[in-house]
DNA sequence: CTTATTTCAGTGCAACTGATATAC
DNA sequence: CGTATATCAGTTACACTGAAATAA
């Protein structure tokens, strides 16, 4: 049987959305396992570095994973050496979590790793349809909390 | 403290691409629960639609669900008076599928809900750049399986 | 005897809820 | 006292694996 996708489906521009982003998302959660690591890690390192320190509970809100599902991700970057943890001097209930520079390397590679599973992904699209994709998705993904 | 995301991820286009798609996912996934159905349960019913009656396993490679998750969406279906089952009786293995009125006009009443949920999802868009959005997530989610 | 289809039981991961301990 | 933070335990949903039953 041919596998051809549903027309009432593939014309709604979400299910595209939705499968494109999937896909994309289990090709990259791929490509960290090599290192040992999953998306979450990736994220939580990325908003480290663009953002500085944060406390445990304001990178849950950064990342919007949950303040509970954060301990075990922060917990394994302490262990991989990637991040470490201190108590704040000043209000003795937060931890300030901070990266490290083996945090940084490692963040660099999955870059990498993130850039090659993008190119794979967009493959269909030249340079120019790219950025066109790019800009009308920020401006989706900018609304998508107000609504 | 500020919840902007960071610019490492926000620059991929792959995690706008996989931040929308889960939002529309959730969303039109809350919408059918209030007719106590999944989106699998959708996407089958969108499939019997548009292709005709199947025999399970090949539903199952349509909407690309595992062959034996499939049997809990059909059972619902069935129990719901949207779809058929009945023995093939030719190869007796097979339990061929089909859709009932009732299952079309339920359809009918999804495809709206979903319909409203891609208006919201899509509001920062105009008529024409949902077009060149949904051009360019075709041609993406063409090339999908290829790579 | 091998293969195909359906079905069920179990595993692993992700997201959320609720409760507790500590500190403000 | 009430509130905030971090942590842990338990729940649900989801995707996949493995195996059994039936039929080709």
């Amino acid at each position: 049987m041919d596998p051809r996708t549903p027309p009432s489906l593939s014309e709604l521009t979400t299910y595209l959305l939705s499968k494109a982003g999937k896909e994309a998302r289990s090709r990259l959660a791929e490509r960290l396992a090599e290192e040992g690591l999953r998306l979450w890690h990736m994220a939580v390192l990325a908003a480290l570095a663009d953002f500085g320190p944060h406390a445990q509970r304001d990178l849950a809100a950064r990342v919007a994973i949950d303040a509970s599902d954060i301990v075990k991700v922060v917990d394994d970057l302490a262990e991989a050496g990637y991040a470490e943890r201190a108590r704040d001097s000043v209000d003795r209930r937060r931890v300030n979590v901070a990266i490290t520079p083996k945090g940084r390397t490692a963040l660099k590679r999955l870059r990498l790793k993130a850039g090659v599973v993008q190119d794979e992904i967009l493959a269909p699209l030249d340079g120019d349809e790219c950025d066109q994709l790019h800009a009308l998705l920020s401006r989706v993904y900018d609304g998508l909390d107000s609504a």
